[in-house]
RNA sequence: GCGCCCGUAGCUCAACCGGAUAGAGCAUCGGCCUUCUAAGCCGAGGGUUACAGGUUCAAGUCCUGUCGGGCGCGCCA
């Protein structure tokens, strides 16, 4: 089903088309910018009046004549320059409303042309713990992926996770010691704080000489293959993993085993890759590594800038494992996009790597590969989010510290539920306020971490909107029969309302797929918070305006319909963002 | 030195690839609970969109330059 705006657009072109014989035009519809102006307007008549060298405001009339109204619209008016004001008719809302109540799902599903889309993100280094730095690409990549796939795209999520590597001797290293000579307890012991079991690793590594030869030893021992090695690895592997399952499972994120890519699994593939980059010409050895060199990058006193490929010793860089996986995705899984959620500050390293993956035919042109960077988590002082005492942060400690500061607000509010239900309540409310404080951020930029601001629980955050929802559920549940968002049958096969809240409101929940395509096509999960939040608002409102359950019988059965149309949708919105809503709070 | 991102109300941030009078929240001030959850609603004040040019019917948005901040730039990932 096209949206509102599609709907618009298509009829608004087809006018411009009678009215000046141009077939390809951009009407340029969007949602209008006051109430005044209409529900929607058209911006796309002035440029093409320039073009054909006519007046704006005749040719924005004559359009309006040739305008195929049909039930969708009511009227249009010329404005201003020339701009097209559309007004809808209230009982095509009505209706289009009464269709959502009845078939949630059926505005959002079915996408005009499926992609295959894969979803690279979360990524953790296995050698360490995950900690907030791993927070926005986790939960940003997760809502995207989430949005695809509603759009109906087939979504392949790629856990990129850092297995392989220099490090990882060290770790070995460290674990077979730990082995021979303590307890099973005291391995365990040590396993289960993966930062203290890297420190160590790493002093040891740093100290002791006779250390550090045999974990460089063990790294070519990996990547040649031996058991031993192999075992050791996959023990501590495991260990890691398991501790991303748990902040997985706290975070709410989709991110299964089923998902894992790992590095360490394009081991086989980037010899071919390098001899590839060979014969396509691209190879040019420098300083004894193996490097690509292309025009667009210039370094330092503007010298060419590498992409090395392979080291002097013969190892390989990220560099080479990431075409190895872009080149996996576009020719194995027959990508149509490829979204990497990954940190801004590598940005030129995707450059390099898109443009010699196209280069080498790794990549077609028509498999769009795009960056989804984000800025940094800061602390207060405006340097990357740190502890007091310097460390970095792990996300297991910061969820449990939301969910503690939520349970002390949740209990201040609501001292008569039980402790059981605030503590659940608390872990809902407390990390949904931590992921929702960050999708509601454009992801380009840094922004700075505060508790106060994600915990006052006013404006924009995850706690306005789950109030709102509960809100709801408790009308529902207020009904002689009793009612749930779901089960209530309201009876109603068109909205209609009398007052402009009533209204203004079911135009917005009408609106979503248009927030949620917006959010797939460009990958800003703001702008779903956006959406959501200005939802919120007019439900708010609508709610304070228009009793329901005081209302006369018709009225209170068209306000039931819209609140429960309103819970739908807020909980679909939250639901694409990752975030669980609850009946009562 | 080169490149990328950014600079919007006192603070934190929006602004749907150039649209009409730049919007929210916090903070400040003033209203609204014997009625569906006040974690709410209504109202007020607060702006030369860092600065200077340019492009055009129209610029926070595009181009050039300047200033200021963050990040990146050969064998880690």
């Amino acid at each position: 089903m096209p949206t509102i705006r599609q709907a618009l657009e298509s009829r608004v072109s087809q006018a411009i088309t009678a009215a000046t014989g141009i077939a390809d035009n951009a009407p340029n519809v969007i949602q209008a910018s006051r109430p005044d102006f209409g529900d929607y307007q058209a911006n796309g008549v002035m440029a093409m009046a320039k073009q054909a060298r006519s007046n704006p405001r005749e040719l924005a009339q004559q359009v309006v004549d040739r305008l195929d109204r049909g039930d969708l619209i009511d009227r249009a008016e010329v404005a201003g320059p020339g701009f097209i004001n559309l007004f809808l008719t209230d009982r095509w809302l009505g209706e289009a409303a009464g269709r959502t109540l009845a078939d949630p799902t059926s505005s959002l599903e079915a996408a005009v042309d499926p992609q295959t889309v894969v979803v690279d993100y979360s990524s953790p280094n296995l050698a360490k713990e995950m900690h907030v730095g791993h927070l926005r690409g986790t939960i940003i990549g997760d809502a995207l992926a989430r949005v695809m796939q509603a759009l109906g795209h087939r979504v392949i999520r790629q856990n990129h996770v850092g297995d392989w590597g220099t490090q990882f001797g060290m770790l070995i290293a460290h674990l077979e010691d730990l082995r021979q000579a303590d307890s099973d307890a005291e391995l365990s012991t040590e396993l289960s704080d993966l930062e203290t079991f890297y420190r160590h690793a790493k002093q040891r590594f740093d100290a002791e000489p006779e250390f550090a030869d045999r974990a460089r030893h063990y790294v070519v021992r990996l990547q040649q293959g031996d058991e031993q090695c192999l075992a050791m690895w996959e023990q501590f592997i495991e260990e890691s993993l398991r501790h991303c399952e748990a902040v997985y499972e706290m975070l709410g994120v989709l991110l299964t085993r089923d998902d894992l890519k790992a590095e360490s699994s394009y081991n086989n593939d980037l010899n071919e890759v390098v001899k590839a980059l060979n014969e396509k010409n691209l190879l040019r050895e420098s300083q004894g590594a193996q490097c690509v060199f292309l025009d667009e990058f210039v370094g330092k006193d503007g010298t060419p800038l590498p992409a090395i490929v392979q080291k002097r010793d013969g190892g390989f860089l990220y560099a080479t494992t990431d075409l190895a996986a872009a080149r996996y995705r576009c020719q194995t899984l027959r990508a149509d996009r490829v979204l990497y959620v990954v940190d801004a500050r590598q940005s030129l390293h995707f450059q390099q790597v898109f443009a010699i993956a196209r280069r080498a035919g790794f990549a077609p042109d028509n498999c769009s590969l795009e960056h989804i960077a984000y800025g940094t988590m800061m602390g207060k002082d405006g340097k990357p989010f740190k502890t007091r005492s310097g460390d970095t942060v792990k996300l297991k400690d910061l969820l449990e510290e939301a969910s503690e500061r939520a349970y002390r607000l949740v209990s201040d509010k609501n001292a008569d539920l039980d402790e059981a239900e605030r503590r659940n309540i608390a872990r809902t409310v407390g990390v949904s306020a931590v992921k929702y404080y960050d999708l509601a951020r454009n992801r380009n930029s840094d922004y700075v971490f505060d508790w106060s601001a994600m915990l006052s629980f006013e404006g924009n955050t995850a706690p306005y909107m789950l109030y709102a929802y509960a809100r709801i559920c408790s009308i529902l549940r207020k009904l002689d029969e009793g009612g749930t968002v779901d089960t209530l049958d309201d009876g109603v096969a068109a909205l209609d309302w009398e007052a402009p809240e009533e209204r203004a409101l079911v135009l917005k929940l009408l609106q979503l797929p248009e927030a949620v395509q917006q959010v797939a096509q460009e990958g800003y999960p703001n702008h779903l918070c956006q959406y959501l939040f200005e939802l919120a608002g007019l439900f708010m409102r609508f709610y304070e305006s228009c009793p329901i359950l005081k209302a006369d019988a018709g009225r209170r059965q068209q306000r039931l319909a819209i609140a429960r149309l309103s819970a739908q949708t807020i909980r679909k919105g939250l639901e694409l963002l990752g975030i669980p809503t609850l009946e009562r709070m």
